[in-house]
DNA sequence: AAAAAAATTTAGGCAAGACTAACTTTTTTG
DNA sequence: CAAAAAAGTTAGTCTTGCCTAAATTTTTTT
């Protein structure tokens, strides 16, 4: 009898501003929520009516708005997956209140309910940790501070040099050509002996003194080599990775 | 001339899709598309002339489908936007690859550079940061092995009490009421003495031993109170407040 | 190389979700 | 309390993006 769950983004949407507009007013208008969501008034009669066909809210033309207990359920589940992601982005990436309201509507609608657990429990368990935290948000936060040119802060250079390998004993840094790095190797680039376009090319794609770079894969007969910058992907010949300096240890 | 770059979150999944079967195969065909998005080979076809159309791709009926330059810069910040978010879920939030990756196709639109980039480097700066590293990771880990009954675990407990302030000094655990709480203060939920429905609406919203509770706000006469619980924001009566018995250090 | 099979495209439909314009109801105001 | 203003609704249209069925082109088989 009772059909899917699966509620749109769109109307997700409505649901949530819905629910915010009762939690700060008592009354909730169609105004309002045309208001919040960008929206046409005409657009939000629409909505109502699709979300009262499945029993998300009462409403009838003209009549007041209430949830009911169904929809404050659901409504309550989104709130909080936006909340959670918010407060991700905010206490642990350091993003300004602004862009983490923003990118979390966006994202809110289809995360699954193990990740939002997870997430919760990481931010909640990096502050218990005694490896973590709010030392380990701070360092973060510093790190950041840096700005553009990592290259130049001696903070960061120590930070990423420590990525290359972990192993708790200290160890000697070498300089190295990216080259010479195996799978599974990582570098921190130091310098690039290249110009023009392929300078170009490779700072593009991350590949800029500063970063940390991951040896993926690598060709039978050593070309091309695979490799991971901030993200990317990228397939180098030799000829190329032999002008790459990096430092491992 | 150019139009504005905004790329649908469907057509962003078909040049995703299409820059991976180039990365796997040598040629796309359309049918390989429809197999990967679970979509009719008509709607491939849509979908190449709209991108054709805004010259993302070189598309000729019957002819072969190749990505332009444009297309091919698109198609690689989706592709990492996608790897990024399935990192940061599968290394940090140790979620499964599949589950990672389902939810990283879901959430690869809509996430702006800005956060894409602190995610790469947060995970980044976990590997790098003296007081994090793999340990962190491990930790977290063996946290989440822990499994449903947090209340049981010695260790899980620890660290859950170590959430509620972490001077540094050693400092004595101390059972009060979660009424007892400031506004700001953390505790550890360690038993309810209530039972029936209301049990049962705390312990639905995530109140229940071993849970990190917090006091955000306390209304004039003290009641009622609003918490925040796993990433749920609610609000107690005084009654229930009193009910609920919590660690603090 | 013609017939069969597979792949692709076209045509036509449908649903969601937005919009504008016109109309109705409610609220406010003189 | 009636007229004006504001809010809300309806009707009709458009776009996106999916579908099925039928037609067309390419590829494979015999």
């Amino acid at each position: 009898m009772t059909e899917a769950v699966g509620l749109s983004a769109s109307l997700e949407d409505y649901l949530e501003a819905i629910y915010n507009i009762i939690q700060e007013k008592s009354a909730v208008r169609a105004k309002d929520i045309a208001g919040r969501l960008q929206v046409s008034n005409a657009s939000v009669t629409g909505a109502l009516k699709a979300l009262a066909k499945r029993d998300f809210l009462n409403y009838a033309p003209y009549d007041v708005i209430t949830l009911t207990p169904k929809g404050e359920k659901i409504a309550r589940e989104i709130v909080r997956r936006h909340q959670v992601l918010k407060d991700f982005f905010v206490k642990v990436l350091a993003i300004d209140e602004d862009e983490a309201n923003k990118t979390a509507c966006k994202l809110e609608h289809g995360i699954s309910p193990q990740i939002v657990n997870r997430l919760v429990q990481f931010i909640e368990f990096i502050d218990v940790c005694p490896l973590g935290g709010d030392k380990l948000i701070e360092g973060f936060k510093r790190h950041l501070e840096c700005g553009v040119d990592r290259n130049k802060c001696e903070h960061c250079l120590d930070m990423a040099r420590g990525l290359v390998a972990r192993s708790g004993q200290v160890q000697k840094i070498q300089k190295k050509r990216l080259l010479e790095l195996k799978v599974g190797d990582r570098g921190l680039i130091r310098g690039i002996r290249t110009k023009g376009p392929l300078k170009k090319r490779l700072s593009e794609m991350g590949l800029t003194p500063g970063s940390v770079v991951e040896v993926e894969r690598v060709a039978p007969m050593g070309d091309p080599i695979e490799v991971k910058v901030r993200g990317y992907h990228l397939s180098l010949r030799k000829e190329e990775a032999e002008k790459i300096d990096v430092e491992v240890r």
